[in-house]
DNA sequence: CCAACGATGGTCT
DNA sequence: GACCATCGTTGGC
């Protein structure tokens, strides 16, 4: 099965469009140690405007300047001090908005990712946005690169086996989003809705 | 199963 | 000096 990484135009869609349109598409990383690539079932969005919980929503600082670059690229940021979390920069460039990946199904290098976590059971590896950053072995080396071309990578639904299917529109739940001080209401969580991989209900 | 909590350090005011 | 887009453990059912 061939596979095709998302194009350009893909990742200039409106930020909560791209956030539903990345569910089913397969993010992928590879180090020197192996390579290991899960299908997105669950992200966030956050908006260049109106969203006080966006990074970018005081303006451009040296740690969110990637959000102001071209979308499709990564923003990859240090959380309360111990985790990196992954984000996929959106729509136009230089408005400051991009999509938080919350977790991922595990489909290949499951090995490695079982040794990078410690854990066995599948629906442990990558059911948080810290895990699926450890699984899969990302860390700082991979802020602000392109998504398109280099160790990082992301592609399309038809890039694996039949049984991993773009997910249909009604299968998409959509909830307020997880862990944020404010604008938490707002409904820009997606997940997948029969996947048991997601980080909760 | 689940709610509570502490660890931990960069970033921004 | 306050504020976190989290996680693993702990202790109670």
């Amino acid at each position: 099965m061939p596979r095709k990484v998302l194009s350009k135009q893909f990742y200039q869609k409106e930020t909560a469009e791209l956030a539903r349109a990345l569910l089913g598409t397969f993010l992928c990383c590879s180090t020197k140690q192996g390579e290991a690539i899960g299908r997105i079932v669950e992200t966030e969005a956050y908006l260049y405007q109106g969203d006080p919980g966006c990074h970018a929503h005081r303006g451009k600082t040296k740690r969110n300047a990637p959000m102001f670059g071209t979308p499709g690229r990564s923003y990859v940021y240090l959380c309360y001090g111990m985790y990196q979390l992954f984000n996929v920069v959106s729509d136009k460039s230089g408005r400051g908005a991009a999509v938080l990946i919350r977790a991922l199904e595990p489909v290949s290098g499951i090995e490695l990712m079982q040794q990078r976590r410690g854990k066995t059971r599948l629906t442990e590896l990558c059911s948080g946005p810290g895990k699926l950053v450890m699984a899969l072995g990302i860390d700082q080396q991979h802020n602000d690169i392109c998504l398109r071309e280099g160790a990082v990578k992301i592609y399309d639904h038809q890039s694996f086996a039949k049984s991993f299917a773009r997910p249909r529109a009604e299968h998409i739940i959509t909830t307020p989003r997880i862990g944020l001080s404010s604008g938490a209401e707002l409904p820009l969580r997606f997940y997948i809705r029969d996947s048991k991989f997601i980080s909760r209900k």
